[in-house]
DNA sequence: CATGAATGAGGTTTCATTCAT
DNA sequence: TATGAATGAAACCTCATTCAT
């Protein structure tokens, strides 16, 4: 399941059980990698953090990197996915809900990933050439729903909008900026208020009224 | 000159020839760490790009981590200063002018500095923790002089906006894009097209008619 | 049956299993030492070689080592009871005839086990202090046979030779060069080939003209 | 000076220390390699053996690769270079003079390097195939002067045999003998007793009355 | 009898930092 | 002031061996 592309050596025949635990890896890797970072996490931290020795982990992977891709792997997959139900799921609604919809969505993800995007930002320099695409094609995937969205909307006269590439680009750097600047909005905003507030304000980038009630729950 | 708050050990006595060896060593070894990663620069690699021993380099250096310290503190001394003048100079504009003024100077900075941006995202996590003030304070900076303007704006009538902090955040943010996603928007855009279609929908969103001419060469 | 004079650990009862397993892992293990060494191989390569679990690899022996030991074992009392063969075989021929028999034995000998000779020259090293004497006893049947037959032409004054224990190992040493030097020797000459030249060179040595027929294809 | 066609990592750039380091490492290292064996030496054993850190040893080699390489190419290089004077050295020797001086040298050559010989053994398999080359050439060097001096013996009238090439490697051969089986030898004979003894032997086996003198020394 | 997941000691290699010259 | 040889702690990774199932 977390297999994608990349092929990663195994002692094991059992793909079961291999894909379990790197499913168990990937998970633990991740919380140990965002807080001491990449570098100072050594393979034993990571392996103690599993339960697991040493030895066993490299039963699963095959060195440091290989976790790094399993993790990024894992999330972009995780995200295509999910923006491929939302693209689904936004079909049927007017442009306006699909838009409220999306932003509901892609600022809920960032939130709830918050330490994977703050981690990206630190290693996507480091993933070796080879492996980038995977950040081209979330962003891609992410990318094109809204841009349908917003063209869709443009279309029907609802949005105003020169360049919809832009504007899509725009509304997702502003919902990635929830966990790039934590440590400013945090203390300013809860998460409520954040998404409320950027919605109205993407609302009259594009030449909307604001919504009269976006977050879902109130 | 590069000398902040923190004090770096020394083995000269010579103020000048140390501040003028650190200015160096903080050019260098900046676009080594860009090429390479901060991790896997090594101490050699340094002292090679400084066209100096090992040896002479920990005259003017205590440890690795002082170079990075002595480089985001001579950026943000930079950044400092460049908004204090900025500052200055803008306030004596409309609010209107002052706006395009300052997004064209931070949105060039970035330009300038793309590739300073991009290694504060992957070493932002590693500084230690009594360093990390100098993030805040530089994006302080940069803010306090975006709100007052737009503060000034909203006051004169000339801007509509609910929260000036988070609009100048924003603004900020969609600048600093430019740097983190130069691999999406640097194939679309030029700088000049980016910063003048940026401009026209920070104008929209703050309820201002574009500007007739926002780039000097036009 | 493989079973020399150490005892290795067993986890079975069943001596005819122990003996069949054990006879299976030796013929395997050898082909896998010859082809990786004896270090670069892994008990697992060895394991899956013999179409076994690792864990039941050490239901039949206790450690690499052991392995190593039933093979030079194994060898060993092959080489004896050729040898010893051999010995009754000749003891009613012509001393000229019994060293051509021998020759053509002996080396023969060489050429259908040219791995194992090879394999041993990098690990008898290897060889515990206490296991080394199995090489001493092979090369001591190999030659007390050989040396026989030199003293029998000696004394019925058909071989020419001032010390027949010598004589006897440098045709042993000739023989065996057919496997350490097969990349050189094996480009030139046959197998048949190489028998007749040195049988011819030896027979010159001791005195003797060369034999009208010595192998049996003529 | 050891430098041969591989190029090894340094991190000196001073050549001079270098060359004179990796001769005391190959030096050093033979001796550890031939009493441990290759494997079970370890690289701190090298260092310790050296009086050097284990990190200096790195800054004159890349890999414990490295230094079998270096002490192979070291020993080829020594053997090429001694056989070359002492073609030189034959020409104007008779055959049968050259024949002992030959054999004189390599053997003796041989008794001094028995240490070397038998790692060699040991070590063989191991070296990259690319680095195989080596023991061709060296094997060949050695091979040439002698087939010389036997073809220059042969045409004279001096020497009688039908394979030149087959006679000088088996003469080589029994030389290694030397080294091989010291075990065996070395409990019955001398060198010069072995000398002595196998030089009459090749006398016989090409034709020739036994020299008068064969140790110059006597 | 049979399996292969699990262990962890131990080997190789790297590199920030020191210090004699 | 300037050098770069030297150090050694610490990281990565391997694999013989064990043992619960």
């Amino acid at each position: 399941m977390i297999s994608g592309t990349r092929n990663i050596r195994t002692f094991s025949d059992d793909e079961k059980l291999v894909d379990e635990r790197r499913r168990h890896i990937v998970d633990v890797a991740i919380q140990v990698f965002v807080t001491n970072g990449y570098e100072k996490t050594r393979m034993s931290d990571i392996a103690k953090a599993c339960s697991m020795s040493k030895g066993l982990l490299y039963h699963y992977v095959s060195c440091k990197e290989d976790i790094l891709y399993l993790i990024v792997n894992d999330q972009m997959q995780g995200t295509c996915r999910g923006f491929g139900a939302l693209d689904e799921r936004t079909q049927d609604m007017s442009p306006v809900e699909a838009l409220v919809e999306y932003i509901k969505y892609y600022y809920g993800t960032v939130d709830r990933t918050q330490d994977y995007q703050v981690f990206l930002n630190q290693v996507a320099a480091r993933l070796p050439r080879e492996d980038r695409h995977m950040l081209f094609d979330a962003n891609n995937c992410a990318l094109k729903v809204l841009d349908d969205i917003l063209k869709r909307g443009v279309a029907s006269g609802d949005f105003e909008t020169e360049d919809t590439t832009l504007m899509a680009h725009n509304i997702l750097m502003l919902g990635r900026t929830w966990a790039d600047r934590r440590w400013f909005l945090g203390s300013r905003y809860t998460f409520e208020q954040y998404l409320d507030i950027q919605t109205k304000v993407i609302f009259k980038t594009i030449g909307l009224q604001p919504p009269a009630n976006t977050t879902a729950t109130g």
